[in-house]
DNA sequence: TGGGCCATAAAAAGTCATACTTAAAGCGCG
DNA sequence: CGCGCTTTAAGTATGACTTTTTATGGCCCA
């Protein structure tokens, strides 16, 4: 994700926060369980005005409902507000990191062939550019076991499709996007280099876009998501 | 969306949130805008507390950030949470509802052929059940200016085929098309009966997924979607 | 005697006021 | 020009009090 201070809470209640939304996430408390804020403030040692500062935000992702004479129940995950950048990275950090991937995969699927029609309708030659050099930056960095530069620029050259678009909806999965790819080279196996097949194929891409081909631009990107999904296949059962 | 209970706050700090976030979103307050937990707390005759609790709902949003000695600023629109529900239905009351419907229309043309596809390859006899019975049910209600039921069925259809895809990021959006077609229909012109071919489009759809024919399903929902879209171009300068 | 209804009590979240702590922005002095 | 001190506003803690909701128990009626 683009921040990387989520973790490190600034306050307490963002370390609470941090210490509740994985334990939830991660079914530590399943759906149905009940929590109260005292009971909560004393296990992890801070006031109930933190408890309940944590308790709002998540409530606002439809994590858990607070009631009266209740307390905190967790809600069953198909509340969830899976969209949130915050749960998104609590739950690939977590035990059904692979199911996450798999469902987040399959989003781009449906988002990128979409948003590269978009950006070859749409996108500025200062965009073109950008899409042209992390595309070369991806072929010049595919070879030697340069992993670390090469994915910088898969996932730049991704966010700028996105980008380019000009749909601030699809712009605002940049971000989950990049987790997915980061996560694929860094947690799963990835050891050697990219195939040169996908390389070309974002190439193609950043052609397309500069020659407002929206259907080749589609067509290309679909193929690298199909791609993805492939391989996702290969790496998990 | 799914609850009506969104607007009528339960607490105190809900109904201050149903303040600040229309009226962020709606631009009343622009990026950049400071304000102090103090003042907002005066002009809205509630106490710091609560307060606090809808700022960190706000900061989870990434609406405001608050940092220490400064106040709450309001952040730029390419940082918010474009996706959570609360945001959505704040800006499809406000001022930008048209760009708002928009965007949002567009995402359903990325995701609902993918979801119809899909739908096609898992969903159980049960969904196909529902699924035909809502598309009948808008054949039934296509004339003779019954819209309230029409809609219903028209939202029921597409929040089925969404779940059917067995992807929960695609179901999640179902209150997002919920949000969009009760929108169109409720606020803008819609005076007149359904289009026929947009009813028979529904069944064909039925009919696709119910015979595991993903790329007929596919097709045809993505020619639903560019319906919209070209009804939208209609209604919306 | 059994079942249902209402009143009352208890439990837990919600609200508020206040005192105190901490971090950082801005100013002034060296 | 930079270092440090002051000041400001958010962050945290605590205790008293309110409100809502559930559960219990007794009472009345069938």
């Amino acid at each position: 994700m683009a921040e990387q201070a989520d973790s490190r809470g600034q306050g307490l209640h963002a370390r609470l926060l941090d210490a509740l939304g994985p334990a939830i996430t991660a079914g530590e408390y399943p759906p149905g369980t009940v929590l109260r804020t005292d009971e909560v403030a004393e296990r992890y040692e801070v006031s109930r005005t933190v408890v309940r500062e944590a308790v709002r935000v998540l409530e606002s992702m439809h994590l858990v409902e607070s009631r009266r004479r209740v307390g905190l129940t967790v809600l069953p995950t198909a509340e969830w507000n899976v969209y949130d950048p915050q749960v998104i990275t609590w739950r690939l950090a977590g035990a059904d990191r692979p199911r996450q991937l798999r469902s987040l995969t399959v989003l781009r699927s449906a988002v990128e062939p979409a948003a590269a029609r978009l950006a070859a309708e749409s996108a500025t030659p200062q965009q073109c550019a950008e899409l042209t050099e992390h595309a070369l930056g991806m072929v010049a960095t595919s070879r030697g076991h340069r992993l670390g530069e090469y994915l910088e620029h898969d996932v730049a050259f991704h966010r700028v499709v996105l980008n380019s678009s000009g749909n601030e909806m699809f712009a605002r999965l940049g971000d989950v996007v990049a987790a997915v790819l980061t996560g694929r080279t860094r947690h799963d196996v990835m050891f050697s280099d990219p195939r040169q097949e996908a390389v070309t194929m974002h190439v193609q891409v950043a052609e397309a876009v500069r020659e407002g081909d929206g259907e080749r631009a589609e067509s290309v990107m679909r193929n690298i998501t199909v791609d993805a999904m492939a391989e996702l296949d290969v790496l998990a059962p």
